[in-house]
DNA sequence: TAATATAGTTAGACTATACTAACTTTATTA
DNA sequence: TAATAAAGTTAGTATAGTCTAACTATATTA
């Protein structure tokens, strides 16, 4: 079964899975090269691996899922992006691209919990924001 | 010359450089491989990469020191972590040795410019934070 | 339905990173 | 200063991720 754990890579390639699935009916391996940017024979690869984790249903030339784990994974990745890209670009003011470029790169590496915490200060902060706002 | 860019692996190895002759007079393979938990081996092939790259002085055997174009890289990324750190832990209330690690996984993937804006944004926050707090 | 286009896969190569084991150089000390 | 210990290096192996080119399967359509 090859560990469960996912990497960064991994991680990019069920997030893209997921996306396409709320987008669109299903997934097709070409959707998910074009949208991450990589050769045909790449995602074939990540789904091998994916499957063998346990995270989508998937075998030679057949439709592509997501198991329940799958799932839960990528909402969370996908919670996490969003999370991320509010705080940039609403609280810090990054430019839209670049704000979406770099959540995609820290969603991989903060845990739920900092995630959680970051959630709270948004909401703390835009409350406050708003009393101040109206006064 | 093999590319000036550095990888996040390469940064982290440049940082220990930077703070290990902070902290002591000079910089030794051993201590690179103690602090970042890797095999000596490892460190001399990163030493080599950082030295063809320009960011170190180093050769067979020899001193490690760092280049102009090293020194300011390596603070800029200990910027980043401090910035980082001080957001997690203090802001967010993230307990210290994991607000320690993620900072040490965000630091590599967050420009310059979002690093200003985390900056400015803690700057203001505390700011108001103390104005609130002494009214 | 046969020809063709599209989608998907496999094989082989390459880069980056790290490891262990063996070897070399430098430093320590008996 | 010769023996030993510590530090550093090299060689070879492994994993992860990606690519291109060639091949196979599926879908489309004339």
């Amino acid at each position: 079964m090859s560990e469960l754990k996912l990497t960064a890579s991994l991680e990019d390639y069920l997030e893209a899975v997921y996306e396409i699935i709320e987008e669109k009916q299903g997934v097709r391996a070409s959707g998910i090269s074009q949208r991450l940017g990589v050769a045909r024979s790449s995602v074939t690869e990540a789904l091998k691996l994916l499957a063998a984790k346990g995270y989508i249903n998937y075998g030679r030339y057949d439709v592509i899922s997501l198991t329940d784990l799958g799932e839960k994974k990528a909402k969370a990745i996908s919670e996490k992006h969003k999370t991320l890209y509010g705080f940039l670009s609403k609280i810090l003011g990054v430019e839209d691209k670049e704000a979406n470029l770099t959540a995609c790169k820290i969603e991989h590496v903060i845990s739920d919990e900092v995630n959680d915490k970051l959630i709270n200060f948004i909401k703390q902060y835009e409350k406050e924001r708003s009393k101040k706002v109206s006064k």
